[in-house]
DNA sequence: AGCACGCCGACT
DNA sequence: GTCGGCGTGCTC
């Protein structure tokens, strides 16, 4: 019987594609495991066995695979279940999940290879220009690269080229597929067989009189070998001898000492922390980790809210103990932002080689090898710490979650699909093991904290702040007054100003907030008024004084600074707004003495981008560190003692329902991060705004009121929790259509479906790289079906993409939009 | 998503 | 007259 299997492609495509597969492969296949196969005219690409099956497809002829990729299963059934609800909750493909699922060194493509056809004598007469140089090109090197063609004729499309080359038979091509993983491999050393013997050996170090830097070598390795016992790495013993690669080399070369080589892990964890007990919990902790023990008896998902500093990473030790005790595996996710040095070296003081690390700034191939130890279920991979990509990881046994941060809008995936949002998805990856998951954060989301109160998620929570440190005192700076009595230095209050001078008397480090980055957010012609706008997209351009350059925040475009108005051509040019390179500019000039560090995107680019900004501010090496939101993540400075936010309304005048709940948590956040030890903390807000509810309860931290103001206003204005929305934005490069097609698809929403419809509308920047865009939001009721929903949208969707006119625009679904 | 096929403008 | 621009359609 002919056997067939069904294949995800890591493409936006809906359907699996079916492959026909030989009796053997079929005894050898498992769903979860990975193929090549030949898709379209020419590609190969890596897919995912779904299912393996005796119906032939009725339409087609299904095509043969290439090869197998893996002997076993490298996706659990449970993943492909989850993967699954992704794909279906948040819109998307199963494949789209599957390519940002999978690392990508596990996702091979092909590659077409030309090669000379040696079976057949060429008459070089028969060749036209290009086709010679290709031929000749094939002289000197028997492999070209198809990249490599193309640059050999110096043109773009050498596909022609190509055909009448295998037509005069001048050349075959190859498909080949690269496997990107390439296991590290770390070069030793020993002593050549035949020198076993001490006569033999003597008689070694004899000949080598004359060279006395080899006979070092030999005599170090013989001591190594003695004294270790271990395997000697080539580089361990260039360094103890003293010596060169030079002279080991020949010695190689001569055969006396023997390379060899030993796979080896990159991630391994290096041992240098020393190992410490779990601290003891004081009473609220060790209260909280009961009240979280025993809503997990009840099975339910809880949230854990405790004040900054309250030590909730200690209670999620507490439980990651247990976990693991009982040999299960667990996931301990946070944003990316927090995912810092700081707090994984604490970490690994107390789950020291059972910790591994998953996150972007790993390499692929530190990637598919943590995949493969969390596969196998390895020990050293038991506590998996990571961003939200981590909990694609094949875990077997899932015993627990650990959401931290959890009100962090980053956990959401904004852009490729999936569109997901990392807390909720690992929510339900919970459940499909039958794990328990708990929520935390200081200030937790209107969501979750909807759901606790409601009692569909458990609850507990730590009101005090570790060692009983005080909250900080905070206090709100009116700079409308300051401002108006001519009384503010650059940005700084009087009252800031003075913070400042006084931390820095007494020895304290300052932190200086900015939520906005660069030297100005804009440009202006002080005798027309017109601000330099980028080509690409519908924003002014931010000024960047470090590069003396003109750049967009959203297309990466940039010029260099003009030296007058593009416009009117006046010289007087002034900045508008401020950022945090303009602060730290000023905050220099006014503290002279002090040392001023920033920390924003611009300056931690890189894998060690931040760590070195964060060490050399823990260190004391920096008084100010001045900087984004970055900076209110999960660090945690001792010697902190004032805090100072520049303008807090630029938080608040966002555009969205949630930049209230957002300024609170920001501003909360970025407070804790004043007087972490015995010394009260001081926070300074500047604002034009002192009055501003949201601002008055950060000062009191009245997390209670906020939630509640902002419920009732979510009922009014029927935003989440109280219903779900879906966000469906189309892009386009011309204006005329994208509107034309926005409007077409609301009026069809708005006829076939009961809920709320808003829109279309442009967002704040209507334009980005040149492709318009335009928004739909569809408020989904909490009596209404979801899925009926997304069913109809769906549906809606095939009506509109058979208008020809609308074909090309891009229909992009965000569920659950933050 | 790629990638080929196919039909119209600016150049060797 | 070709090269290559991107509109359209298909991929087991």
């Amino acid at each position: 019987m002919a056997n067939f299997i069904n294949v995800i492609l890591p493409i936006p495509l809906e359907r699996l594609f079916t492959y026909s597969i030989t009796s053997e492969e079929a005894g050898l296949l498992k769903p979860g495991m990975r193929v090549a196969v030949p898709f379209g005219k020419s590609k190969i690409y890596t897919g995912l066995v779904y299912s393996i099956h005796q119906d032939p497809p009725q339409a087609y002829e299904a095509k043969e695979i290439h090869q197998l990729l893996d002997d076993y299963p490298i996706v659990h059934d449970t993943q492909l279940k989850h993967w699954e609800w992704i794909a279906s909750y948040y819109m998307c493909t199963l494949g789209e999940v599957v390519r940002s699922a999978l690392p990508s060194a596990f996702l091979l493509e092909s590659e077409t290879l030309v090669l000379r056809n040696t079976a057949y004598e060429i008459d070089e007469n028969d060749l036209l220009d290009d086709e010679f140089l290709v031929f000749e090109a094939l002289q000197h090197q028997s492999v070209l690269k198809v990249q490599e063609v193309s640059a050999i004729v110096e043109r773009k499309n050498i596909l022609p080229v190509l055909e009448r080359l295998l037509a005069k038979k001048v050349i075959v091509l190859k498909e080949e597929v690269y496997e990107q993983y390439k296991p590290k491999l770390v070069r030793y050393v020993r002593l050549g067989s035949q020198y076993s013997t001490d006569e033999k050996l003597e008689a070694l170090l004899h000949t080598l009189t004359r060279a006395p830097k080899q006979s070092q070598v030999v005599l170090t390795l013989f001591q190594l070998q003695g004294s270790t016992g271990k395997p000697i790495k080539v580089s361990e013993l260039e360094k103890s001898s003293n010596t060169s690669k030079a002279i080991i080399k020949s010695l190689v070369d001569k055969a006396i000492l023997e390379e060899y080589f030993i796979k080896t892990d990159r991630v391994n964890y290096d041992g240098d922390t020393e190992h410490v007990d779990s601290k003891a919990l004081n009473e609220y902790q060790e209260q909280a980790l009961l009240d979280i023990k025993a809503s997990f008896q009840e099975d339910k998902v809880t949230l854990l809210k405790g004040v900054t500093s309250s030590g909730k990473t200690e209670v999620y030790v507490k439980l990651l103990e247990e976990c693991l005790e009982k040999g299960l595996q667990a996931l301990y996710l946070l944003p990316e932002i927090a995912l810092t040095t700081q707090l994984i070296s604490r970490l690994q003081e107390y789950f020291g080689d059972k910790i591994a690390i998953y996150h972007s700034k790993y390499n692929v191939q530190e990637r598919v090898e943590v995949w493969q130890n969390v596969l196998q279920g390895k020990p050293k991979a038991q506590l998996v710490i990571g961003a939200r990509s981590a909990m694609f990881l094949p875990f077997g046994k899932l015993g627990l979650v650990v959401v931290d941060e959890e009100h962090e809008g980053s956990f959401k995936q904004f852009d490729p699909a999936p569109r997901y949002h990392a807390r909720d998805a690992a929510i339900v990856l919970g459940l499909m093991h039958k794990a328990n998951v708990l929520l935390g954060s200081a200030t937790p989301s209107i969501e979750s904290y909807f759901n606790a109160q409601s009692h569909k998620y458990g609850y507990a929570e730590i009101t005090r702040r570790y060692g009983n440190v005080l909250m900080p005192d905070m206090e709100l700076v009116d700079i409308k007054e300051a401002t108006r009595k001519k009384r503010m230095k650059g940005h700084f209050s009087e009252q800031l100003f003075v913070g400042i001078d006084e931390t820095l008397n007494e020895g304290g480090q300052i932190i200086l907030f900015q939520n906005r980055r660069g030297f100005a957010p804009l440009l202006e012609c002080l005798t027309c008024g017109h601000t330099p706008q980028c080509p690409n997209c519908d924003v002014s351009l931010t000024y960047h004084q470090y590069r003396n350059q003109l750049r967009c925040h959203y297309c990466g475009h940039h010029t260099a600074l003009p030296e007058s108005c593009f416009a009117c051509g006046s010289p007087e040019l002034d900045t508008k707004g401020f950022g945090t390179e303009q602060i730290e500019k000023e905050v220099s000039a006014l503290f002279p003495s002090a040392k001023v560090g920033r920390m924003d995107l611009d300056t931690t680019r890189g894998k060690h981008g931040y760590e070195k900004i964060i060490t050399a501010f823990e260190q004391q090496e920096l008084d100010i560190l001045v900087g984004t939101q970055m900076l209110t993540k999960g660090l945690d400075f001792r010697n902190v003692s004032l805090v100072g936010v520049m303008n807090a309304d630029s938080l608040l005048n966002f555009p969205d329902y949630r930049a209230h709940e957002r300024t609170y948590q920001l501003l909360t956040q970025v407070s804790g991060r004043a007087g972490r030890t015995k010394k009260r903390g001081k926070v300074l807000i500047q604002t034009y705004n002192p009055y501003h509810q949201i601002l008055k309860q950060v000062t009191t931290g009245d997390y209670e009121n906020m939630y509640a103001e902002q419920l009732y206003e979510r009922g009014q204005f029927k935003y989440p929790p109280i219903c779900r929305i879906i966000k469906v934005t189309f892009k386009h490069k011309n204006y005329n259509v994208i509107n034309e097609a926005a409007d077409w698809f609301a009026g069809a929403l708005r006829s076939n479906f009961g809920g709320t419809v808003l829109g279309p509308e442009y967002p704040p920047v209507a334009r980005i790289r040149n492709q318009y865009l335009k928004h739909i939001m569809v408020k989904v009721h909490s009596g209404e079906s979801l899925a009926r929903t997304k069913a109809n949208i769906r549906r809606i969707e095939t009506s509109f993409k058979a208008v020809s006119l609308y074909r090309s625009v891009r229909v992009i679904y965000n569920v659950d939009h933050i």
